[in-house]
RNA sequence: GCCCCCAUCGUCUAGGGGACCAGGACGUGGCCCUUUCAAGGCCAAAACCGGGGUUCGAAUCCCCGUGGGGGCACCA
């Protein structure tokens, strides 16, 4: 285990705003794999301090996408902890008294500006192509008058202090120092005319206070990242960990997935959000040794890796910086990786949701025989609907075109469906075993390949012109099932060769 | 427009001055195996954005371009 980093706390904290995606769902991971491999502490936090945003029942997605992943936190919310309350909105007066502190120390003033008249500063700024920053104007107010304009209950919004003069640099632990002119910081508002924090300031004040020592977070936040080390370094607090992850861009490459990208995508049959998933029967393990890769990597030949492989060979010093797009046919890879590492009655169990799901009534003991013969054909759990549904349906219905044998005319292959039921007949039971090599033999004697009478065969037994390996599904249905099917078989493909317009045509 | 970040096969990546006519994985093509479909095995095609430096030597370090991306809210 790379002791590199001391017992690490870090937190997830997104807002409820929408459903959880997985650019998310990495963050979170790196998270859970920095705390535990640390011994330290995964937190989850709500950032909730923007109730217009605020989607009702997102929160509680969240957690069940988290746990689906089996990222387990140590505090938050719903299981407390030493610094509740984990809700933002919970925690207004602490961050309110903080800005106050801020301003009384001259690093943060009082603002009367109304919006209307800062969009009109901004519109201008752009018009004349410069950066729209705040024009200053309640910055040059004398603190005495602001405060008592404040006190007497005039709207106010609260700002930061940029340093107008020179620069600061703050250290990513994947890009290393990054420097920015002051003067190209805005003085940004950090509590709002409602009196709640706005992000910069809440995220900061809950880090130093929850005693975060890394924050994980997308790159998204590098351009704010200057202010949130100004913030910081005003209160004097100690310094944190900063690690801005890689972006996730959409498939093609080009950009972060936009709404319209989000719908074409599950148009598709895939999706950025962990719920669609899970629903269209991916593996957790599958969703986060795909999504560990995508910014991660160990070494040149590895990469199939379960949860607890993770927590013992993450490391912080082989993230990579580049934004990377999402490649979903490799997720479709390591499902099945993940589903073939499966026990028998594991792969049994999940599947069933989605056979039950579909409509099928469930034998548990029927599907614990049908597991292991499509464990290897399965892609996706939901895949088991039309590769093994037949299994549990008491009626097929094959197609009659499917039924003729491969370069055969109907009349033939009613013939050598006759010839095979009368050897399956004879059988004691049906498996690999007993027929395989009787029906091979029969093959030979009707001078067909194997492959041609076992299509037959196979389209009689299932229904279906792809299906499980014929001897193990056939001995799955049952003897008696089989010849029954046989014989209705049998009787299609007589039909058949009796309106055939070509009687000579073999 | 301004600020910031990034830059190796189509995609995810290894590489941190000589071990690289650049390795692995997905995907793609071919072959083998084979009762369908898979799985598995083998093989192949496929990349260091450009230009300058530094150096005996650069994919690797520096600079400049170029390209891509992100941000510029009383959102997070």
């Amino acid at each position: 285990m790379p002791a590199s980093e001391k017992p690490a706390r870090v937190r997830f904290a997104p807002s409820p705003t929408g459903t959880t995606h997985l650019g998310s769902a990495r963050t979170a991971l790196y998270d859970y794999l920095l705390a535990r491999q640390t011994g330290g502490q995964f937190i989850l936090r709500i950032e909730d301090t923007d109730r217009k945003r605020y989607v009702p029942g997102s929160e509680q997605e969240l957690m069940a996408s988290l746990r689906w992943l089996g990222l387990e936190w140590d505090e938050g919310p719903d299981v407390g902890g030493p610094h509740a309350p984990y809700r933002q909105s919970e925690r207004k007066h602490i961050y309110l008294q903080h800005a106050l502190e801020l301003v009384e120390r001259g690093h943060a003033y009082y603002c009367f500006c109304s919006p209307q008249r800062l969009e009109k500063v901004r519109q201008e700024q752009q018009r004349r192509k410069e950066l729209p920053l705040y024009d200053g104007t309640c910055r040059r107010l004398p603190p005495a008058e602001a405060t008592a304009r404040a006190a007497a209950g005039e709207q106010h919004v609260i700002r930061f202090k940029m340093p107008r003069e020179g620069s600061i640099t703050a250290h990513d632990r994947l890009r290393g120092d990054i420097t920015v002119k002051n003067r190209n910081l805005d003085d940004y508002i950090i509590v709002k005319s409602d009196g709640l924090a706005l992000y910069h300031l809440a995220a900061m004040v809950d880090d130093h206070l929850m005693g975060v020592t890394h924050v994980l977070r997308s790159a998204e936040w590098l351009p704010t990242f200057p202010l949130h080390v100004h913030i910081v370094r005003a209160f004097g607090w100690a310094e944190l960990e900063w690690v801005h992850l890689s972006l996730f861009l959409k498939p093609s490459g080009k950009g972060k997935m936009s709404k319209r990208d989000t719908q074409a995508l599950k148009e598709s049959g895939y999706s950025i959000f962990v719920e669609d998933l899970r629903l269209a029967g991916y593996l957790p393990e599958a969703v986060v040794n795909w999504v560990a890769l995508m910014g991660w990597s160990y070494d040149d030949h590895t990469e199939f890796f379960t949860l607890p492989e993770l927590v013992e060979k993450f490391s912080l010093d082989k993230l990579n910086p580049s934004p990377a797009a999402m490649n979903y046919s490799k997720l479709d890879h390591f499902n099945g990786l993940h589903i073939r590492s499966l026990e028998v009655s594991d792969l049994a169990r999940r599947i069933k949701p989605f056979l039950l799901n579909a409509g099928y009534y469930l034998d548990d003991e029927l599907l614990l025989q049908v597991a292991p013969i499509i464990q290897k054909r399965l892609v996706t759990l939901d895949d088991a609907i039309p590769m093994a549904g037949f299994f549990f349906q008491p009626q097929i219905a094959p197609k009659a075109d499917d039924l003729v044998g491969k370069n055969m005319s109907p009349a033939r292959s009613a013939h050598a469906a006759r010839a095979a039921y009368a050897l399956l007949a004879a059988l004691p039971s049906i498996s690999l075993e007993t027929a395989e090599e009787p029906l091979r033999r029969l093959a030979e004697e009707l001078g067909l390949d194997a492959g041609q009478l076992f299509g037959i065969l196979r389209v009689a037994a299932t229904g279906q012109p792809v299906s499980p390996p014929l001897f193990e599904s056939m001995q799955i249905i049952g003897k008696p099932v089989v010849l029954e099917r046989l014989k209705n078989a049998i009787a299609i493909l007589e039909g058949l060769a009796a309106e055939s317009p070509h009687p000579l045509a073999q």
